[in-house]
DNA sequence: GAGATCACG
DNA sequence: ACGTACGTGATCTCT
């Protein structure tokens, strides 16, 4: 028995167009095509051919503007028309999938529609054939047989229908979908079908009277009111089901071995995804046809070295983690020189080339990659993947992607050096020069026109002041790292191992049966179906078991406490204690990578491991914070900004009240509780803070009633009566949220106070949800990034004082708003001052800024 | 490799 | 009628 995919092409062109929509900016290659139904058609493609490994395949399009259903052509062509920027990508998902090996059907007035039900009948008549039909289109239900099931495509994942599943669901056979289309009509395929009659009401005839026509037959049978809305729409009824009926004998021949997929055209295909600039896709390809380098010259003697020139460099490294990987080699050029320095020779050749290394793709690896290998004094003017991230290019740690949007062919990293996932393969030292040289090749190309860029978007002083001499700070902050305490972790660990031994014990106990307590799925089938506990949410496919649901249901069973503790012991455990132990380094410390070109907002990312999110909230959880230790004689400071968001937009809205406040130094949710409960602060209760608290957040996040009344547990008209309350209290901040809105939707994206961009694509969306999200970005990121920009700028400031006052103290860890210093004891109050001051006085503003300190002998007591 | 979950600001 | 707070990273399960 053969399966056949029968996959409804127009339906996935139309879904692709309509869910990234084209917005006359984005999304278009550089001729100006564009490209997002292409990019979603191909995906969606890529992921059916993976999830279902068809032999055999057709994709159905539509041909042709007459119809088969002449007399009704008016309401066909009621249907909206095809925009101009979808018609130009459907001939190019053709040609996608003839590259592909996958066969395509068009035939001339014919729907695609009408092709799978011609291949569905096909495959009911041919005994050796089945079919499996793919499309988001309910109508094609109506051909699900005993040969046919059909995969229905949701907004997320998707339903799989059989003849008995289908029956299961709707409680009629797959055919009577042409009878129910009848009653209730399709308002998004123009069918009228019978006004007044829903899909409920519809179901329910057809169940009792078995089809369209058993319920006109049966028309005394019903209420006076059904049935005069019957027969006033008798004749749109039966039309609907002339309309609703697919037609299943197109003519045309169907040789199976058309239907069968072929092997792909790897090189066309390359050619189409490079003209379409989809990188993702690139990255995936298979790529047995190797892109062409230059070959390199290597340098095996430093005499040969001769440089006289501003130069580019490439470092090329085997693996991602530059603390502990290994350098393969150097890769220099400039327009009238260039080598590749194999790794063995770097130190020596260090010195012949330092003074004329000018512009480098990643400083802060480079520079860290030098300091492990002592070369101490390693500066550059430029560095080509900052600029690239101010900018919005695509970039990533692989220069490649950056490389490909400009159209240099740049072999992807993987291909060169990966074996298979996660292990890596030296190739031999001909590739690595050629990739090092080519790679800095494109970086002395581009850089001058990333300055040019930077210089017109205003953004020298963000490149200079800000980006680029961070880079050196967190390189420092990286190379010192922190000292944790690997017999401390060890202890916690024996403990927590000891704890979820009897949790899980007591769950199975609990449960009567002995199942993996890790998987949701599982989980949720003991909890909601073994043991009927009553699942508090409207009804979803699957069931979360998240805390939130948890907590609701906790006093039903005491089953539900042990599996919260569980999960919280087995979170601490696996993340915490052997993810942390995994990246302790000989030297007993840490090493993380902060991520200086990656969120959109402008903050810092860690990661290997993430030293931004060591708990604190919990209690036990925070007992980790006690493996963070400071140096010999030393101590950890922690200095946070207090409230640093809520400072941020009383400046940026001039909230008079709110800076007022701040400038009392008064607890600014209490504050805000007196103001929007109109009550003296000394009568603000717990509650009230609390509330007022959450509304003040909501504002940062870019409010809605839903989000607030979700997080604080209250009704959605409750919330939005709070919003309300709170914006007629702060008109201050309704006006500036108002107006950041239009800027934002005038400009196309934000800005922080430093000049820092953010591109919003959202706003251009035809979904309403998708734009919705849109605004909260308009409000968030201004916020969130000038946050993020001065403490950037704090760091960059504290670095320079710490070294112009001679002092041994240095940042370790940054937390968003939070620095981390490891002290000399003896430095302390000096250490804090410098700190306080730098922090306090970074940035001019209408309010104060405040930073708590706080002190101790590891991270736990220094908060 | 994606989704669910949960750790942080 | 729809689906919803902003920004991250690591680990686990499951396809």
């Amino acid at each position: 028995m053969e399966k056949i995919l029968l996959v409804d092409g127009n339906n996935l062109v139309f879904r692709s167009y309509f869910a990234t929509a084209y917005n006359g900016n984005l999304m278009k290659n550089k001729e100006g095509v564009p490209t997002n139904a292409l990019f979603g058609f191909t995906s969606m493609i890529h992921k059916i051919v993976t999830e279902e490994k068809p032999t055999y395949m057709i994709v159905a399009f539509d041909k042709g503007k007459t119809f088969r259903h002449e007399k009704y052509t008016e309401y066909k062509a009621g249907r909206n028309a095809t925009p101009d920027e979808l018609k130009v990508q459907i001939p190019l998902c053709k040609e996608l999938l003839t590259h592909m090996g996958i066969k395509y059907y068009e035939c001339d007035n014919y729907e695609a529609d009408d092709i799978i039900g011609t291949f569905a009948k096909f495959c009911d008549e041919k005994e050796e054939f089945i079919g499996t039909i793919i499309s988001s289109d309910r109508d094609l239900l109506q051909l699900i047989s005993p040969d046919v099931d059909m995969k229905l495509l949701k907004q997320k994942d998707f339903i799989r229908y059989n003849e008995k599943t289908f029956f299961e669901d709707y409680g009629i056979e797959p055919a009577k979908v042409v009878d129910l289309k009848a009653l209730m009509g399709d308002a998004s395929d123009n069918i009228p079908g019978v006004n007044g009659i829903g899909e409920k009401t519809a179901l329910k005839l057809l169940h009792d009277y078995g089809s369209l026509k058993g319920v006109y037959d049966h028309l005394a049978d019903l209420t006076p009111k059904m049935r005069e809305k019957l027969e006033k729409d008798r004749e749109n009824a039966f039309m609907s089901y002339d309309l609703a009926t697919i037609y299943r004998s197109v003519p045309m021949e169907i040789h199976i071995d058309d239907v069968k997929i072929k092997e792909q055209d790897t090189k066309a295909l390359i050619k189409l995804y490079e003209e379409f600039e989809f990188q993702s896709f690139l990255s995936k390809m298979d790529q047995t046809v190797e892109r062409k380098l230059e070959s390199a010259k290597i340098i095996q003697n430093i005499e040969e070295i001769q440089l006289t020139k501003p130069s580019s460099l490439y470092m090329e490294l085997l693996g991602t983690n530059y603390h502990m990987c290994k350098v393969l080699g150097l890769g220099i050029y400039n327009d009238t020189e260039s080598f590749f320095i194999p790794s063995y020779l770097i130190k020596e050749a260090y010195p012949k080339i330092k003074n004329y290394i000018a512009y480098v793709y990643d400083l802060k690896k480079v520079y860290v990659a030098f300091k492990w290998m002592h070369i101490d004094d390693f500066k550059v003017d430029f560095d080509v993947m900052i600029a690239a991230y101010l900018l919005d290019y695509h970039v990533k740690e692989d220069i490649a992607y950056l490389g490909n949007s400009f159209d240099y062919a740049i072999p992807y990293y993987h291909h060169v050096y990966m074996q298979k996932i996660k292990v890596y393969k030296e190739p031999s030292m001909d590739v690595i020069a050629a990739n090092a040289v080519s790679k800095a090749k494109f970086v002395y190309e581009i850089q001058k026109r990333l300055k040019k860029e930077l210089e017109e978007e205003n953004m020298n002083s963000l490149y200079y002041e800000m980006e680029h001499p961070l880079a050196y700070v967190l390189g420092d902050m990286e190379y010192v790292g922190v000292y944790v305490n690997r017999d401390t972790l060890q202890a916690m660990g024996e403990e927590m191992k000891a704890k979820i031994a009897v949790l899980e014990e007591e769950i199975y106990a609990a449960a009567d049966c002995i199942f993996n307590i890790s998987s949701p799925k599982q989980l949720g089938e003991i909890l909601f179906e073994k043991l009927k506990l009553t699942y508090p949410k409207r009804t979803k496919k699957n069931y979360s078991t998240a805390v939130e649901i948890l907590e609701k249901i906790k006093d039903e069973h005491p089953i539900i406490e042990k599996i919260l503790s569980y999960r919280l012991v087995t979170k601490l455990y696996a993340t915490y204690v052997e993810g942390l132990s995994n990246f302790i380094l000989e030297d007993g410390k840490i090493h993380t990578i902060y991520t200086q070109t990656l969120t959109r907002t402008g903050r810092l990312s860690s990661i290997e491991p993430n030293l931004q999110n060591i708990p604190i909230r919990n209690e036990y959880g925070r007992l980790i914070r006690k493996v963070f230790t400071p140096s010999e004689d030393s101590i950890l400071i922690s200095g946070d900004y207090s409230q640093i968001e809520l400072r941020l937009l009383a400046h940026m809205a001039n909230v008079e009240t709110m800076i007022e406040a701040f400038k009392k130094n008064q607890d600014i949710h209490m504050h805000t509780a007196s103001e929007i409960f109109h009550v003296a602060e000394e009568e603000v209760s717990k509650d009230m803070r609390r509330i007022a608290k959450a509304v003040n957040f909501g504002i940062i996040y870019g409010i809605s009633s839903y989000g607030l009344s979700e997080n604080i547990g209250m009704k959605t008209h409750e919330a939005k009566e709070f919003i309300t309350n709170y914006l007629e209290t702060y008109p201050g901040i309704k006006e500036y949220m108002d107006r950041m809105v239009e800027k934002a939707y005038q400009d196309g994206f934000v800005k922080t106070l430093y000049g820092r961009k953010r591109i919003i694509d959202e706003l251009n969306n035809k979904n309403y949800v998708i734009r919705q999200t849109g605004e909260r970005i308009a409000l968030n990121t201004p916020i969130q990034g000038t946050s993020a920009d001065i403490i950037k700028l704090a760091m960059v400031k504290l670095a320079f004082e710490f070294k112009r006052q001679g002092l041994k103290s240095k940042m370790i860890i940054q937390v968003h708003d939070e620095l981390v210093l490891d002290a000399l004891e003896s430095e302390k109050e000096q250490a804090i001052q410098i700190m306080k001051d730098v922090m306090e006085h970074i940035a001019d503003l209408k309010v104060p800024l405040k930073i708590d300190v706080e002190y101790g002998s590891d991270w736990y007591q220094a908060k």
